[in-house]
DNA sequence: CCGTATTTGTCCGTATGTATG
DNA sequence: ACATACATACGGACAAATACG
């Protein structure tokens, strides 16, 4: 059956590429398709009722995003992030982040300010009745009101390919549950910190929370440590 | 002359649309196709001697680096960068260079600092002989010296490619060339921090030597208004 | 506004390379 | 080690969209 994209086609008709390119992703987000998973060409084309051509095309725009991975002659397949690599994506993320709260505090506006503080405020409430279905939402949505908010859309397209990075990373769930209330404070810190107006202030708060969830992931590595896969190169 | 693949490719056998895709990239790098130029299929196909299928791969490689848009039915064209998106990127950059500089400060050792001291003493006696020719490689080398050994390869990947963005700006002249001396004082701070192992001293620091540069382009930005350029949006 | 030329988008056939028995 | 099966890599042809006169 060929409707999967021909839902999508029917919505907005773009680059038959661009459309699998999306839906390949979002299999990969899903988990559909598992990391280290190799992709069968054919069967994409067979499941989307296309030619390869187009397949190929947006499995080299997904390589670039790093959520696959091409072997010449071998295949392309989804990328499996190591503990090693997580933890260089968080530090990378954190600095991202940080910028995007100096940004935040130097041109955030009142009200804009006023919403964060509204969006702690339910944060907290959640927190202290540990209720985890509420929070995590309201957390995504800060981290992106924050990013999107800085306003430099290159900080947030760069942030942005991280998380979906993240996603290919297992041992994820570790690390967000980790401290629910800690977590609370770091935030008070970082809305403060952009409500004093205070860039260099606000990037450290909101570097340094980043970083905390990394030094979680180190700590949960030293306990669990992973098994690498070890992968035979081409010579 | 189908001459200038083949050399390449007898070098190291790889895919086509690799081969190409690093090919393009080059041009586009040296200039030989200016930003906002389209690039047609067709013509580098001719020039590769090859079809258009790996060409429409590499294609898609490069426009998630950003070197190239993509315009549904119409081609794919050099990105041209406009001030103030170069102004985001620098701003990005910073962060990144900035977590390359707490990172060195974490982890170098006392062989490698002794090297970097020796670096900013090269850069010292070229800047006070304003020695250009001499001072630009070093400057290059002492900031990739930096990306490098800060032992993330995520953010060596990232910074990297930003780097190559603002090589599709046409006005970095202006800024490049602006505060040789000047640089060389944040340079030597930058060295003292991690010297010092000082991780959140140097990560200020080099955070701080790019921004400065950021300022320097958008002084020049107030000084010499660009000319956006208006182009139709397909409805 | 219409017809033509050019270019992009897509499909399919074939060759080449890789994995497996 | 060899042959077979299978997947990728590439080339070429057709269809559709855009640009131009």
């Amino acid at each position: 059956m060929s409707s999967v994209l021909e839902n999508v086609a029917l919505i907005k008709s773009r680059s038959l590429a661009l459309l699998i390119e999306a839906e390949v992703e979002r299999m990969i987000m899903a988990g559909e398709i598992a990391p280290g998973d190799r992709i069968n060409e054919n069967q994409l084309a067979l499941r989307f009722g296309t030619s390869r051509g187009p397949i190929r095309e947006a499995l080299r725009a997904l390589e670039a995003g790093g959520l696959v991975e091409l072997k010449p002659n071998r295949g392309v397949f989804v990328r499996s992030i190591s503990v090693a690599e997580a933890c260089d994506i968080y530090a990378v993320r954190a600095a991202l982040f940080g910028l995007a709260g100096r940004l935040c505090a130097e041109r955030l506006t009142a009200e804009q300010i006023a919403d964060l503080k509204r969006q702690i405020v339910a944060m907290e409430t959640a927190a202290k009745k540990k209720d985890f279905d509420a929070y995590y939402p309201l957390n995504l949505g800060l981290h992106e009101f924050i990013i999107d908010h800085s306003g430099n859309v290159v900080l947030a397209s760069h942030y942005r390919d991280l998380v979906k990075l993240l996603h290919l990373f297992r041992t994820r769930s570790l690390v967000q549950g980790g401290g629910l209330a800690i977590s609370n404070n770091e935030h008070h810190e970082m809305v403060e910190a952009i409500a004093a107006r205070d860039g260099e202030r606000a990037h450290r708060a909101h570097f340094d929370h980043v970083m905390r969830a990394r030094e979680r992931l180190v700590s949960a590595e030293h306990f669990n440590p992973v098994d690498i896969k070890t992968e035979k190169v081409s010579p």
